[in-house]
DNA sequence: GTAACGTATCACTCCATGGTGACGTCAGTC
DNA sequence: GACTGACGTCACCATGGAGTGATACGTTAC
């Protein structure tokens, strides 16, 4: 499929918790205790959202000391961009084409 | 909120069928039955999915006799994927940024 | 008018997923 | 060594949402 846009990707965005989460990445790294601080979400539902995030690939770890430190990949959210802008323009230059019944 | 990345949007694309027929309908016009016939779902099924997709904005429809055709409004994928895309630069320009614990 | 067709809505069941507490593990401190 | 704090994993429960059949509504054909 050309425009295979990772249904895995989205279904991670999906959730406000998690967008939540990768917006406040995208500003800068952080580990869990201030994603704790920073959402109000208990620590264990944040690791369940963080596995998810990371099976998606969205996020990167880096273990530091005791903590770890969680960062958005920058190449996972251009690359969903770049589908669903593709995907836009392909319905752009189709506006008006309709399948007779 | 500046990115504020609508989740409605996200939470209807993130279904896989849900996308299918959003990258059908980027393609052409359809009405509920040529989507019955490309998907393989059942009519009532794709009239719930249908109708999640409108009340997320994403698709357009044009009663047309007793037909129903479905269009997509590129303006609301294009409109996520800049939301993404901004999202993704402010993650590279922060890349290596990191609060101390 | 009636019949047939396309579509939407409702009520329901069932499954996937989110949130939670208990617990285990690893790293640093004393 | 023991203790504490940071995280992750597991098992459980509750909820939301997907899929379905029955049914209602509007339109076209006869």
């Amino acid at each position: 499929m050309v425009t295979s846009v990772d249904s895995d990707v989205l279904k991670a965005l999906s959730d406000p918790l998690r967008m939540q989460i990768v917006r406040l990445l995208a500003r800068e790294a952080l580990c869990t205790t201030h994603l704790v601080e920073e959402t109000g979400a208990r620590q264990t539902n944040l690791s369940n959202h963080l596995k998810a995030l990371r099976d998606a690939g969205l996020v990167d770890t880096e273990p530091c000391g005791r903590f770890t430190y969680y960062s958005l990949r920058p190449e996972a959210v251009e690359a969903l961009a770049g589908e669903l802008a593709k995907l836009a323009a392909t319905a752009r230059e189709a506006a008006g084409r309709k399948r007779s019944c």
